[in-house]
DNA sequence: GCAAATTAATGATTTATTCAAG
DNA sequence: CTTGAATAAATCATTAATTTGC
């Protein structure tokens, strides 16, 4: 999907809702209403932003969110701050979708490729709302406990190319790391 | 732009993924095709790293990766050198983050609070109100041109209960913005 | 066709990090 | 080691969409 909107494009559809027109109390952008709930973007107002966003803009600058702000003022009812948030919010929501999908799909079809028949698909849904891992190790860090104080030295050239991925096949490593030497 | 995150924690989350499903060397890391291509890390091995490196283990001696690195290899195959690496490119990454960070967004909330609306815009282009959805704005993204001195600085928590709606009632913002800086 | 009830979006706040100054 | 800056993630809260009963 397209990056760059996720569901702003869907606001105020049918009829173009800008107050241009006259304040027909249209609806929308909180004007008639008197209703000062919190800002609500006009369909331009989105279109903008989204334009904005896409074209590479991610985190404006004071200045920037300034006159957006100003421009913007146009369609109607919005403060600096709106344009802030907006931007934080759609960075930080396209980059959550970005990761769900990565954890969905790319994980799940990564593996597809040796287990061919599966139930893939269906289990992509059940993670809607909710956090893509919640794996709750309780694991701790660091052993430490031996000594410390590591060598200076030693550049350490570790190189051992083997292709091995049995991964040590210990029984069951408790994970039982501190980092005592912080 | 970096979007990417640190890319860390991204891989493979959901539901358990480790080996336990398949073949033994099954899913995750990414050596399911045999291939010796780089370190996969799973899950696992990344949310011990982030513990690890959260606790603020920057830079491992070389008996701690060791250590660090057989502990992970229980998650799946894993080189010393890898953990090594890792903590080079976090700390390498999170540094960049931050710098880049800086350059953006540092004063960005800062001022903001201040921010209220005004100064200038020319009138250049226009975009019929009628269509909403329509309107194929060529208008780019940003000035950059004027100049804007940045106040030194205040903290602001942006409160700015005005209910107003009125947008600044000003003609027809042009949108003549661009993104020289990017 | 409406309007209450329910669900989905998404604006606004709060919290937890990370790095860096002092 | 403590404190300051500055988020981005997580969360809260409100508004719009959509569904459902009449």
């Amino acid at each position: 999907m397209d990056d760059g909107m996720s569901g702003f494009y869907i606001k105020a559809a049918g009829h173009h809702v800008n107050n241009g027109g006259g304040t027909g109390g249209g609806g929308n952008n909180g004007n008639s209403g008197t209703k000062c709930g919190r800002w609500n973007p006009t369909t331009e107002q989105v279109k903008v932003l989204t334009d904005l966003f896409r074209s590479g803009l991610r985190t404006p600058s004071t200045d920037q969110i300034q006159k957006i702000s100003t421009q913007l003022s146009f369609y109607g009812k919005i403060e600096s701050k709106n344009v802030f948030y907006w931007f934080q919010n759609h960075k930080a929501r396209e980059r959550q979708k970005r990761r769900k999908v990565s954890v969905d799909e790319k994980d799940v079809l990564r593996r597809l490729g040796k287990i061919s028949s599966k139930t893939h698909f269906l289990e992509v849904n059940h993670v809607s709302s909710d956090e893509p891992e919640r794996v709750i190790e309780t694991l701790q860090l660091f052993p430490l406990n031996s000594f410390e104080e590591q060598e200076p030295a030693e550049k350490l050239r570790m190189h051992a190319n083997d292709c091995r991925e049995t991964a040590t096949t210990f029984s069951h490593p408790p994970l039982d790391l501190r980092l005592s030497f912080l």
